[in-house]
DNA sequence: ATCGGTGCAAATGATTTGCATAAGT
DNA sequence: ACTTATGCAAATCATTTGCACCGAT
């Protein structure tokens, strides 16, 4: 993966933290918090520490491998192989969908040329209702 | 102000700390962050303390007075006056630029038609770089 | 051998909560 | 009076940091 390239490519080590923390960010595709990362890191290594952790995201981020994005209190951590990545959550019940869809486009040029403002709308955590929830909203109402 | 109104037909009293919170959210007109609103509500009235403004800010939230959004690691509060609203921060200065257009109509009717969810995108921080921050990296580079 | 990487434990800092008291209506 | 609102202090909880040791190159 490519991510493993520039690593090295900087200057920047190897190890077994990093290694698993990129396959599984590999392996799932999609979003992930960073308790998740680490239970799945413990499951094979348990000494891992926590720290560790949110040390090698914020490295990976430093270094376009990964993207963050904020939850509600929480932040999500996904790969970068997809330009445009959202994930729609559910405030109800806290769902969350993926979604690949060219969206932003349109916004993103209509900032730049209104306010000169080059917006970051391409990993995004967008807030709403998912269908099911609706349903019974309308119901009840 | 309506917001008055509004907690007056629910029952809900109107204290001097949720005046003082709804006169400087009405006053400032833009985002807040709760340290600010505790900071103005000090000057005028020192005793009231933090959980006050918290729980009043939630109070206002779920009563329709006021819309939340995060910024990086804190919450941002503003009322509800106009239909959109959005925070454009600059992740290199931290500068906010206000901004009332009407950018998503089209996400939000795409985002119901394919995935059935109703997106809520009419109060959001929008992360990005501003334009002399662009103009400064574009010098360095 | 070097310097970056890590484990550990403790700190941080925004937000929340339990509880006894105070104050709108 | 009666219930809601508040102050206070302590708890939470994700994330960060200082530091001494460890290990990849």
């Amino acid at each position: 993966m490519s991510c493993f390239v520039t690593l090295k490519e900087k200057g920047l080590r190897l190890t077994r933290p990093r290694q698993l923390i990129l396959d599984y960010i590999h392996e799932r595709g999609d979003h992930l918090t960073a308790e998740e990362i680490l239970n799945y890191v413990h499951e094979k290594s348990p000494r891992v520490n926590k720290s560790t952790v949110y040390r090698t995201l914020e490295l990976l981020e430093k270094n376009g491998c990964v993207f963050t994005s904020r939850a509600n209190d929480r932040t999500l951590y996904h790969h970068t192989e997809h330009k445009h990545h959202y994930h729609l959550l559910c405030q109800r019940c806290g769902k969350i969908i993926e979604c690949q869809e060219d969206l932003f486009t349109p916004v993103e040029q209509s900032l730049a040329s209104q306010y000169g403002f080059s917006p970051d709308l391409d990993h995004m955590v967008i807030n709403g209702v998912c269908e099911s929830c609706r349903h019974k909203e309308m119901r009840r109402a």
